[in-house]
Formats: C-alpha cells, structure tokens, sequence
DNA sequence: TCAAAAGTGTTGAGCGTACACCCATGC
DNA sequence: GCATGGGTGTACGCTCAACACTTTTGA
C-alpha cells in the first residue's frame, strides 16, 4: 500500500504514560513496553503505535494500549503533542501523547502486538527510554500531580473498594509530601462524595479499616451546586 | 511537488485562539481571519495553517500568526490536538491548537498571506466558524479560565504598565465575577511580584491611578521560596 | 499482652470576606 | 463644587494546621 499527496504529510503516532500505584514500595509506576521493531529496538519505550486512517486520536491510544499490554477501559486523557521535526530518526513522526490512570491489581500485563515484553517501572528508576519518552513523562507527572488536586482522579489508581488510608497514602505518593491523618479525614468526609460501606478490609494483621467507594453522581450533583474539590 | 509513503500520513495544521481583552466593552475578544481559500471559503476562522517540513509545532503557530494577522512574540501555548478522521472535508488533517494572550493595543491586524480579512470579535457574539474552531475556542477559553488562577498570565493581556483595576477588571471579565475591590488589591500586593511604578495614568477624566508592572524575576524567585500564586 | 494501625476532637492562627468612607483630579 | 473613580482599615467567621490519645484486632 502506498500514499501518494500533494502538500507534506507526517506519520501521527499515539504513545501512552499508564500510571499506577505501588502502595507496597511507596511509589508511582510506569507501564513500559520493550521495542520489538527498529528504530531502538530492544529499549523501553511507552506504549504506542501509529494512528490507523479510520480512527480518532483517543481511539487509537486505547487500541494501541490493549494491543501492547493488555491494558483496557481506563482512565485516558491528551496530554500533549510532541512534533519536533527530528524526534523520530527515520522520518518526522508528531506523536500525541495520552496519559492514563489504573488500578495496577486489576490487569494481568500481555506483552504482544509489537512489544517484545511488557512490564511495571518505578517512576524514580526508570531505565533509558527510546525517543523523547523521558520528557513525556516528566510531563505527564506535572499533570497528574496538577490535577490530582483539584479534580477527583485518583480514585483511577484504586480499585472500587478503598480505605481512607490508601487514598492519603495516594496523595502523598503523587504529591511526595506528607499529610495530616485526621485533616485528610475531615477534608474529604466533609465533600460528601464518598459512599461508607458496610465492609471492612480482609487480610490485614492488624485492626481492618473500613471501606468506602467513589460515588461519582453525587460527585457531579455536588460540582453543579457549587462544591469546588480540593485536596 | 509531491511526497510518497508506505504508510498512512496526515496533513498537519496549526491553529491559534488569540484572546485579547476589550476593556471599554468588558469583555474577552478572538482574533478571527476570513478565509481566502476551500473549504470554507470567505468563512471566518482561527488563523493557522499547514506544518512544514522543517519547522517545529510551535514555530509553525507562530508564523502562520505572524503571517496571517502580523501579530508576533506573545505568549503562546499548546492547547490540544484535534484529529477525528472526519473533522475536514478535503482528507484527514490534525490540527495542533495553540492559545495566545494579546494586548490588543499593541498590534495592528495584518491580513495577508491566505487570509482575505482579520479581526477582533466578541467571544459572546461569534460568527459562525469553519472547521471545528468553536469546539476549539471553548476548549481555550476553559483553559484560559482555570491557568488565571494559578498562573500569574493574565498580565500578558495587558500594557507592561497598567493599573491595578486595569488588572482587578481582567479577572473580572474573564472568571466572569465580580470581585471585591480592597480585598483584590490586597491579595494581590501582598504577593510582591509587582512594581510600583512614579507614573500614573493619562488622560482620564477622573483621579489617575498608579501605574504598576509585574515583576517576572521576582515572581520566579518568590515561586522557589513558596509562593503560591493564586486569585 | 503486645504490636500496628484505625479512628476521633480541640484549639489557635491566619486568611478570606464583607463592608464605608475620605481623597485627588478634571470638568 | 461636583462627579468619578482611587485608595485605604477593620472586624468577624471560617477554614486550615497542629497536635495526642483511645480503640480494635490479629498474632
């Protein structure tokens, strides 16, 4: 198949910054996959591929995404849009860049497609990556933690059922400072946003915390009449 | 000339929601450019335009700004990145939108280039645009909204020596709310990032006000120690 | 009974908010 | 001298920050 055009066409690829978090180490991680394919072959980059003729942006970042890890129905929003002309060695490539949200225990990672292995990377330790992989993540964090404070995002890292804890504990990772356990009680019972369930958690050696979950319509009903989250 | 690939590749456009602030009629303006060219043709649009080969995203928004209206060196910012396969008639185009803050005082509307005509339009009274432009304005007035509160650029909007109801009716007219005198000019003194200027304004009917300007070292400066820059 | 984390209340300080009057200038 | 906006101070309430102890549970 060839293309043929009158005016200077650019190969458009999507690569995605997959966030999730480690709440044993304490820290952010990254889903990278191992290049299959020239050019740096056999580095780790972010997940990715070229935007096919038929699909939108955003369609294309989710099919890329399942394709090399697997990855599914999260959390995927446009970051920014990288074009320098010489970023890409074979030829000019714009690459839209997306970031997303996961809870890291709900998916088992498939390397596939054009990815040779798939795998987990601190934030703090992340091995050299092809392209200008390096700065979309460094962007992609400026994001997340500019966000995170003023828009109910994080519950992407977690799974539905959460204690008050692991969501400070979220927080702090994200925000890399500490907060006051009893203040963060207060701050977030008092939106009203979240449900208290009658469960508590299972497998802990010590006393069980209660559980609660997103409630995502009250969330929006509350943002109507005036509510302005904030942590 | 013509250009040959092997796989699928994209026109790229830029495109530039230039705001500027009419202070006599209290309220926010687009600069919109008449189409001299199909699709659309004599429609008003966003100026902006193709990417070429050798220039980067950034530098293509601001020549074809340069280009299209004479307006060059202001704040420029990428914006977000359009590309549903449909969203131009011709063939599947992206286009990278970028915002910028004007003075309006300090330009005087170029039309050349492609474009028949240029102007400054009423963001409450739009004509119907080419493309999804609207989409885009909507989405820049957004992020216009939520960066002024954090994010000391607001005074990009204005004369580099202003007064500070000059700067108070700025947030006013675009968080669109009215704000309260005394505290405005406490809150914003308090932080230390202006310059008393020995001036005051001319020609005014009434008592002139002092003339101040915003003191962008200081800023950086006071950033690093802590500082919080909010509205 | 010990260890580990859950869960809870109070106080003081600083900040945001609301509000009214005098001042300087041009006409 | 009057109209117009410039410029200022204070008091109150609320929110945020700081802080320590008791409770529950499993091992």
């Amino acid at each position: 198949m060839s293309y043929t055009y009158k005016y200077p066409h650019y190969s458009v690829t999507v690569d995605c910054v997959v966030f999730a978090l480690d709440m044993v180490e304490d820290e952010l991680r990254i889903l990278l996959i191992r290049r299959g394919e020239e050019p740096y072959k056999g580095m780790w980059a972010l997940p990715g591929g070229f935007v096919q003729p038929d699909e939108s942006l955003h369609c294309a970042a989710e099919r890329e995404l399942g394709e090399e890890t697997g990855v599914r129905n999260i959390f995927l929003e446009q970051l920014y849009t990288y074009g320098e002309p010489d970023r890409d060695p074979r030829e000019r490539v714009l690459s839209v860049a997306y970031y997303a949200l996961v809870d890291i225990n709900a998916y088992e990672l498939h390397a596939s497609s054009d990815a040779d292995d798939a795998a987990w990377f601190s934030l703090s330790d992340l091995p050299e990556l092809a392209f200008d992989h390096s700065e979309m993540i460094k962007c992609a964090n400026g994001r997340l933690q500019g966000k995170i404070e003023y828009q109910p995002i994080g519950f992407e890292l977690l799974p539905g059922k959460f204690t008050l804890r692991q969501l400070q504990k979220l927080y702090e990772i994200i925000l890399n400072k500490t907060l006051d356990k009893r203040n963060f009680r207060k701050k977030i019972l008092k939106m009203e946003i979240l449900d208290e369930l009658d469960e508590i958690e299972k497998d802990v050696t010590h006393r069980a915390a209660r559980l609660y979950s997103f409630n995502k319509t009250r969330y929006e009903e509350k943002v109507k009449s005036g509510l302005y989250f904030e942590i």
